[in-house]
DNA sequence: CCACGTTTGGTACAACGATCCAAGTTGGTG
DNA sequence: CACCAACTTGGATCGTTGTACCAAACGTGG
C-alpha cells in the first residue's frame, strides 16, 4: 500500500495525462465536441488550464489523442486469435469500428480530420495494415492491393461516420426509442418529398423503416468482397 | 441600366442573401473553416453584423447553407443529357463530388456533419436520389435497392472526403507540388514503420508514389458495381 | 408627406483557447 | 538533515470569437 511505484510514475504527479484523455472522452461521449472546453475540463479535474497544457497540449491535440485512443482501443478486438477467414477478419475490424463510433458519436467528424490532415497517424496507418493484411489471403493479386485495401477502407470509414447519430441531450435513456423517432421522422420527410422529383426516395422508403444499420453496413462489406473476388 | 429589377428585389436591399453565401464560400476555400468569422466576413463586406444574422442567421447555418449550395451545384452537372449508360452516370456523379470536394476542401467535414445532424436535408436527399435513381437500369433486384444505393453512397462520400487536402497556407501556387511533397512524405513515413508490425504497408508503399487518386476512386466504383452485379 | 415595416451598422456581453508566471511539490545530493 | 533543481500545478490575463440587442437609416405604399 506505499507509493512504491510499479509503473514509473517519475516525480510528484497528482495528474496523469491518461486521467486527462479519459475524462475529456467522456464528457465529449457525454455531450458531443462542443462540450469538451478547457474550463469545463479543468473543473471537472479540480484543476487549472496550465496542467492541461503541459500534460496533453493544446485542445486540438488533446481531441487528437483522445481519436487515436478510443480507435485504437477498437482496433486491438480479436488481435488473430485462431487464423479465421480473410473476410471474416475484415468483418470484425469493420464491426470494431462501427460499434466504436456508434458509442462515440463526436469521432464521425474528427476521424476524417485527422484522416485528412494526418495520414501518417497511428490511426490510418493501424486501420489500413488490418485491412490490408488480408488482401493476400483473400485471393487479390498484388498489383491490386493498395486499390482494394483503399476501397474497403473508404467505405468503412464512410458508412460508419455517416451512421453516427448525435442525440440533444443526455435523457435518452431509450437508444432503441431515439432510433425509431429518427427513423420515423426520416421515413416522413422522404414521403413528403414531390414524388416525380424523387422517385427513388420514395421506392425504398418502406426498406428505410424495416433496415438495419449494422446489417446493410455488412451487406456493403459484402458486396465490395464480392467484387474484389474478380479482381484476381 | 437604371434600377429596374429583373428579379423580385423587394424592398431596400444592399446587400443580399446569395453574395453573402458566395463570399463564405470564398474565404472558406482560401483559408478553410476558421477563416470563415463574422467578423472577417463583415468587413469584406462592409457591414455589420446585423445584415449577416438578418440574411442568413447563425454562423453554423451560413455553413450548412455553403455547403448546401456547393454540393447542389456539383449535382447540376449534367441533368441528364442524353440517356447513358447507368454506371457511367453513377460516375459522373461521384466524380462531381470528388471535384467539388477538390476544389473545397473545408466540405470533407462539414459534409459528414451535415449528414449526421440532418440526414434529411437536400444535400443527402439528392445524392442519394441522383445514385438511387440507377439501381433499376443497374438490373439491382428491388428489394436490395436501399441496402445497393447506401454502399455507394457511403463508398463515394468516405472516399470523397478522405482524399480531401488541407493546404496550410495559399501560397500553394503549384497543386502538383503541394501533392507530390504530400506522398513523398507519407511513403517516407511508411517507409519509417516496423517492417514485421506493418508489413502490408511497406508492400504497397511503392503503390502509394505511382497511384493517381482520381483512377483508384473510379477502380473502387467499379468495384462496387460489379459486387453488385451478382445481387440479381 | 407621412407612417410603418424592412434593412443596416455597431455596441455589448459572455465564453472560449491559449499564454504566462509564481507558488507548490518531490526526489536526489551534499 | 538541509537544500537545490527540476517537475508540476493553479490561476490570472489577453485577444478573439459568436451572437443578442438596439437605434438609426432607408424606401415604399397610402
Amino acid at each position: 500500500m506505499t507509493t512504491r511505484a510499479g509503473r514509473p510514475r517519475r516525480r510528484n504527479q497528482v495528474l496523469s495525462r491518461e486521467q486527462i484523455i479519459d475524462t475529456a472522452v467522456a464528457m465529449l461521449d457525454a455531450g458531443g465536441e462542443s462540450a469538451l472546453t478547457i474550463r469545463a475540463l479543468t473543473e471537472r479535474l479540480s484543476t487549472g488550464s496550465g496542467a492541461i497544457y503541459y500534460h496533453v497540449g493544446t485542445r486540438d491535440e488533446l481531441l487528437d489523442t483522445a481519436t487515436e485512443t478510443v480507435i485504437g482501443a477498437a482496433l486491438t478486438t480479436r488481435p488473430a486469435g485462431s487464423a479465421a477467414a480473410p473476410a471474416g477478419e475484415i468483418r470484425v475490424v469493420a464491426l470494431a469500428l462501427f460499434d466504436a463510433i456508434a458509442a462515440h458519436p463526436w469521432l464521425a467528424t474528427r476521424l476524417t480530420l485527422q484522416i485528412v490532415r494526418n495520414p501518417v497517424g497511428p490511426v490510418t496507418v493501424g486501420i489500413f495494415e488490418r485491412i490490408g493484411g488480408q488482401m493476400d489471403a483473400l485471393g487479390v493479386p498484388r498489383a491490386s492491393w493498395f486499390d482494394a485495401a483503399s476501397t474497403l477502407v473508404h467505405y468503412i470509414l464512410g458508412a460508419v461516420s455517416q451512421n453516427a447519430r448525435i442525440e440533444g441531450d443526455t435523457s435518452g435513456i431509450d437508444p432503441a426509442g431515439d432510433r425509431d423517432a429518427f427513423v420515423d421522422e426520416a421515413s416522413a420527410a422522404w414521403q413528403g418529398l414531390d414524388p416525380e422529383a424523387y422517385p427513388f426516395m420514395h421506392a425504398v422508403v418502406g426498406q428505410l423503416r424495416e433496415h438495419d444499420d449494422r446489417e446493410q453496413f455488412l451487406t456493403g462489406i459484402a458486396v465490395i468482397l464480392d467484387g474484389l473476388a474478380r479482381l484476381r
